[in-house]
Order: C-alpha cells, then sequence, then structure tokens
DNA sequence: GATGAATGAGCTTTCATTCAT
DNA sequence: AATGAATGAAAGCTCATTCAT
C-alpha cells in the first residue's frame, strides 16, 4: 500500500485517489468528446465524469482547448510509440507507419474520434489555436521528411499533397467508419 | 415594377433586393460557417452576413440546423449534377464519381469545407439528426449500389468499407488539403 | 391612454409598460450601484432591481460598463442643465458652475455617490474605459476654457490643477459628507 | 548566517529573504492595489507580485480586507509621523496638518491613490467594514478636536462638515490630480 | 512558517428561440 | 414577409478560502 493511500485512510480526507487527478480528468474529457463531441462537452460534463471540481480542472487546466492540447499530445506520442523506430528503407517506413496509424486507431477508437474531431474544429475556433499549430507542425514534420527523401531520389518527384493523400487517405476514410 | 418592390412601398418594409431572401441567407450562413466554424456561428452572425433580421430568418428555416441540412442538400445535388448520368459500366461509373467529386470540390471549396466540418458534428450534436440521417441515407444508397454491383460479379467481393476507402479515400485526403 | 397601454390590455401581454425598459434598467441600476457599491452590483442585481431579464439588459447595453456610462451621460447633462447658460463675467461663471454643482448634488445624491465612486475605479477598471475618456475629456475641456479666460487676462495665471482644487474642492468634499 | 537562513536548509523551504514576509505581502499588495485597483487585484495577483504562497498570505492575513485594513494603518501612521507633535495654536496646528497632508501624499502617491478608492469602497464592501470603522472614527476624532477648538472660542462656530471642506477639500482634490 | 491542490458559489456573457406588431 | 424586443437556460471562467502536508 503507498503513502498516499495510507494517509488517505488515516486522515479520512477525499485524497486525489491512486489514479492522477490531472490524468483523471483527461480520461473523463476524453469519454465526454466522444459521446458527446467537443463543442456539446460542457465544463460541467467533465466536473460530473471526473468527480473532480470545476476549480480542480481549472487548475489543472487553463480551458476546454487546453484539455483538448492535452489529449492530442497523447494521441500523437501513442500512434508514435506503436509506429516504433523509422526504418532506413522509405517503403519499409512509410507502410510502417501506416500500418502504426491503423494498429493504433483501431484500439483506440475513442483518440482516433476525438482526433478526427478536433482536426476540423482547430481549423475555425480560436481557443484550439494550440491544437492547430500542433497539427499544423506535425504537416510540416511530415512534408520535411518526404522532402529528404525525395532529394535522395528514393520517391517518386510529386507533390506531397497527392503523396499524402494516397498514402493515408485510405486509411484514414477506413478508420473513419470502421468504429462506429 | 415586380410585386415585391411593389409591397416594400406600400408597407415601407427594407425589400430584400431580386436575389430570394432565403437565398442570401443560406449564402451568408455559408460564409460564416466556412469562416467561424458551425458551432462558433451564431443566429446573430447569420443577420449580420445576411442582413436578414432574426425573424425573417426563423420564417425561412426552423433553426441553425435546419440552414445546415438546405445546405447540404445544395452540396449534395451540386455533386450529383457535376456526376452526371451514371454510366452502366462499373469502372467508368465509379471514375466518373470519384472525379466528378473532385471537380465539384475543387470548385466548391466553401461547400466542401462545411460538408466536412457538418459530417462529423452530426455524429453527436443533436440539432443535425436531419443532416445525420441525410448522409446516412447517402451512404446506405452507395453500398447498395455497390451491393448490387457484386452481385452482378462485376465488382471484386471485399466489404464496402474498404472499397469506400479505396475509391474515395485519396479524394477526400486530398481536397482537404487543396483549398487552404 | 396611450396606444401602448392600449394593446397592453388587449393582448394580455407583458408590454415593456409606459416607463422604458432601458430607462428603468439604468434606475434600477443606479439604485443598486449607490446601496451596493459598482463592484458589488451583479447584473443579476439590477436583473432583480428592474424587473427587466438578463437578455433584455444586453439587448440594450453591452455590459456593465456601457451601463455605467449611459448614467455618467446622465449625470453630466444634469449638472450642465443646472448649470444654466454660461455667463460672460468670468467670476459669475465660475461661481455659477460652482453653485450648480452643489444644487444638483444635493439634489441628486445618488447620482453624486455614483459619481464619486466610478470616478476612481475608471482608473484602473478595464470595462470602465468609456467612462474613463468621458472624465477626461470633461476634465481637458474645463482646463481649456480656464486657459482662455487666463490670455484674457480675467484670471489670475495659476495652474489649473491648483485653481481647479481651489474653485471646486472645497464643494466636493462637502457635498461627499452630506448626503449620509 | 541568520536563523531564517539556517532553517531555509534545515527544511529545504524556499524563504523569504532578510525582508519580511509579512511587509513584502503588503508592499506588492500596494503596488497591485493601485495598478489594478483594489477590487480587481485577487490574492493571485498578490500572490504572484510577492512571491509568497497562497497559504502563506492567508497565513499573515485573514483576507483581503485585512490586507487593506493593515495598508490604511501604514498609511495613518505615516501621515501622523509627517505631522509631527500637534501645536497649541490651532490655527498653527491646522494648517501643519493640512501642510503634512500633501508633504505626505506627494512622497506616496501610491499610498494616497489606495487611500481614496478604499475609502469609497468602504461605504459599501462588506468585507472592508474594518476599514470602514477606522475611517470612521479618524474623522470622529477630527470633529472631537474641532468641537473642543469652538468651545474654547478659538475657531469659528461653523459646522464641522463646512470647515472640513473648507480646510482639506483644495488639498484633497490637488493631491488628487498629482500623481498622475 | 510555508505550500499548493481542492472546493464550489458566483460571476458575466452568449445564445437560440418566441411573438406581438 | 418582416421586424427586433424579450426571454432565461446554460455556458466558461474567477475567486476567496480551506486544509493536509
Amino acid at each position: 500500500m503507498s503513502l498516499e493511500q495510507c494517509s488517505s485512510i488515516v486522515y479520512g480526507y477525499q485524497m486525489s485517489s491512486p489514479i492522477d487527478r490531472r490524468e483523471s480528468i483527461l480520461a473523463a474529457a476524453l469519454r465526454c468528446f466522444v459521446e458527446k463531441g467537443y463543442r456539446g462537452t460542457s465544463i460541467a460534463d467533465i466536473r460530473t465524469a471526473s468527480g473532480a471540481s470545476t476549480g480542480s480542472i481549472y487548475h489543472f487546466f487553463s480551458g476546454k482547448g487546453a484539455i483538448a492540447e492535452a489529449l492530442l499530445r497523447l494521441s500523437v506520442s501513442g500512434w508514435a510509440d506503436q509506429s516504433g523506430t523509422a526504418s532506413d528503407d522509405p517503403e519499409t517506413a512509410i507502410k510502417a507507419s501506416v500500418t502504426a496509424l491503423v494498429i493504433w486507431g483501431l484500439a483506440n477508437p475513442g483518440h482516433l474520434r476525438f482526433l478526427d474531431e478536433v482536426r476540423i474544429l482547430a481549423l475555425t475556433d480560436p481557443e484550439l489555436v494550440a491544437v492547430r499549430n500542433l497539427i499544423d507542425q506535425g504537416h510540416m514534420a511530415a512534408a520535411a521528411r518526404f522532402g529528404t527523401m525525395q532529394q535522395q531520389g528514393v520517391v517518386r518527384k510529386i507533390p506531397f499533397a497527392i503523396a499524402h493523400a494516397l498514402m493515408l487517405g485510405p486509411a484514414y476514410s477506413y478508420l473513419r467508419q470502421a468504429p462506429s
């Protein structure tokens, strides 16, 4: 038994519980976002779902946008973990990345749905600027990697937009239908 | 002198100009939706952008959801017009449909963006049930057409979800990046 | 009986009443501001005191700051009305102005108290910028009038800050104690 | 090495530096009050400005009102120190008091501004009752001193309110403009 | 003395919608 | 067909304050 659990018994005090408060807020938020959509989820919903108080939520996150950002970072690192170390061979590397996306997406349908929604909302919602920047950075990094491959002559000279659509388009499209 | 102009004199009302009020509300709404997103657009925004009064908007549409539905119907018929009459040859028909989507999408980036957003919001937003049904019907119709083709033995026996992803995934993915 | 009163009877509809809604909101707000202070008064307080709904208040005023501004304008025009037409003789003009201030202040203790509070809050409260500007304009106008008098040689050459303190300081100080 | 520094090592606490914690909280609070106004300053603002923790602030003061009260006491004793020992001659005594106010006010514009604001807020804000009482006591003491002078026949028989306005009104009015 | 997570009442403001005119 | 005043529920967010450590 951990020290924290111990003291929670001794003092009869409502502890942050073994599960971290911040984590539990994020988990509850994701559940709400999937169920009611990002805009359809109020802070009160997250409060109810997480058991944390309004003040507690704002103690850890500056607002709903910051929660979305934190969730997005989790998703990104989840996909990255799934991808593993990038191969040197371009074909292998790209296939691995797409496969990782599909596997991760099928294993984390909630994150996937959230990602899909927030990606579009971030285009117009001011409270999601941080999310938008994060997405843009990822996109630009991918484009840069592809550019390098092209200069090395290992992939065909086609615009990144088209290459991206050909490589990931079917995967995205499939995942979007699969979880439901 | 038209009837409308006539009544504007008789009643001292500010009339809607030769362009139909309903149309101008729809056009203004689309502009707002693209700029601020569907949820970020209030009826007041549409009022300002269209020049119509609040009451006028509610005279033509029962609410924001109904405006979205009307816009969606415009989009769908726009794509259908672009597709022309379906060919008898399955390969020709499918190619024509995808090509029509790309052409229509490139020509109507606003509609496309709106479609992309509303498609996701409709999954959770109760005020968009009508939109959701419309989308589902379209999806089911496509699946049915594909099923017929399979029974006729003119296309391979793969799940519709995968076929759909292979056929339209790249197009969607490309269009999503193109307008920006 | 006015048309408005008439129709309110015929339709059994809650009319804005003979007293204008906007006016009644202002009057209620002033009452609250005097009783609880500007910052101590919430929109809910004004709602209760005026009988108007929250939405109605925001329909007429963009916020609490705008209500304060409107009240300030009323105060200023009240004092101006009391002052009457400015005399050509500087001594007469100044005395008339000070006298008008005292008379108006004794007759409108609520407005006076509000003025006294808002004058200070406006120095720091961002929602009172409009109030601050209004006050600054009045101050600069008075300084300009005084400057003209000095150039005409009809008043002594002393800094306006000191002249102002000598002329109005006692009046302000007295009024501040009088109403309570 | 001081005791304080000692304990900071023993306990691993971030200590308050040679300057007393209580003092630094008061100084930071005054800075905030001047910059953002009393009501516009939150405990969090004071926390940030002083470097003390929330708990520390509440260790020394029971709340924002208590901080205001402590600052007011500092102001009053500052003015009193400036006034020196009261003369026996009434005219000299009064002049000394007014002069001391002006000198102190010009030397301590922050305290002056705070005083000016809190004096008005204390009329309505329940959390400033202590401040209000302090001010009232000072006022009553001055009135009593003036009453004694009148009974001794050394000053004219005019109401204290008027005498006060004539004596201090110009000084207050001048100081209010001077610091800016 | 010092810390900061936790609380929840309360605030301002927005908004879709109604309806007499 | 057109208007805009009126409504009130609900949203995001702030804040003084408490308390186990």
